[in-house]
DNA sequence: GGCCAGGCCTGAT
DNA sequence: ATCAGGCATGGC
């Protein structure tokens, strides 16, 4: 087991873990049980420090993204001397953006679409209970999230069962989909190309797109516009447009490659002050 | 009990 | 290209 260490502040535990990005931890202990496709860690807070116990530890120092400076990232974004981003980034600051599986992500978030966090949760650990491997990591079961291969194999009706809703033909279409997919010849395509293919499988639409470039390719030039964004949008940044597509733009124009790190420090703290 | 949730698809303009 | 209307389910 090994034992990785990094100051807290910017690594903040429970806003990494509930900011949307994922929705596979569970309270363990003293802190969570993390999973992320296949393997799981157990993270928590030491003193001062934000420690993850694992037998992964090059995957989770990569999934936790912990070469990369957050305190440049909230500095740049404080920059721009917007009063929200500052008291937002400010707030988020303990935010980590997860370098997530990128099948995960297709699915995780086809299963989020006009959907709310909690269920969102509950419809994938039921699919994981279902159709993934029971593993155990510090004497707790957890299961892997199911391989395309598998979910391939299974057809609406059965995802329906497991309360996915009118997601559930998305789920089968696009699993199947994938299957025929070759994922590396996706890695090699600039962002904005790469969005029009994720486009074209069912249940990915633009804001679908956006997160699944941001946590599942690490694409930090996108902007996932959802209805919380979209009301900050309006209340907060005084913005005209109506269109999604078009929210995404200005968002792009102004943040560029900061974008993604920033959509999630708004999104985060517009989500837990709702009044703000 | 009604509104809403990390929206997308389809069919009509 | 744009836009309404419909959509499954459960959290709050």
């Amino acid at each position: 087991m090994d034992k990785l260490e990094f100051s807290k502040e910017y690594f903040n535990i429970y806003d990494t873990l509930s900011c949307g990005q994922t929705f596979r931890y569970n309270p363990f202990k003293d802190g969570y049980l993390v999973v992320s496709n296949n393997v799981a860690c157990y993270i928590v807070y030491e003193n001062e420090n934000t420690v993850i116990y694992t037998e992964h530890t090059d995957y989770f120092k990569n999934y936790f993204d912990l070469n990369t400076d957050y305190s440049l990232i909230v500095d740049k974004s404080k920059s721009y001397n917007i009063e929200y981003l500052t008291k937002a980034s400010e707030y988020g600051k303990g935010i980590r953006i997860l370098k997530q599986n990128t099948y995960e992500m297709i699915i995780s978030f086809i299963i989020s679409q006009n959907n709310n966090i909690t269920r969102i949760k509950t419809i994938i650990k039921k699919l994981c209970e279902k159709l993934g491997d029971k593993l155990e990591f510090m004497g707790e079961t957890y299961y892997s999230f199911p391989t395309i291969d598998k979910l391939a194999l299974y057809d609406e009706g059965f995802f329906k069962s497991l309360g996915f809703g009118y997601r559930a033909g998305y789920i089968e279409s696009t699993a199947k989909k994938l299957l025929d997919t070759d994922i590396n010849s996706l890695y090699k395509l600039d962002t904005k190309t790469l969005k029009s293919e994720l486009i074209k499988f069912k249940g990915i639409g633009g804001k679908v797109a956006d997160c699944v470039l941001l946590f599942g390719f690490n694409r930090f030039d996108s902007f996932p516009v959802d209805t919380w964004i979209y009301k900050l949008y309006r209340e907060n940044f005084c913005g005209e447009e109506c269109n999604r597509e078009k929210i995404t733009e200005y968002f792009l124009n102004m943040f560029k490659e900061y974008s993604g790190y920033i959509q999630q420090y708004l999104f985060y703290y517009k989500r837990e002050n709702k009044e703000a």
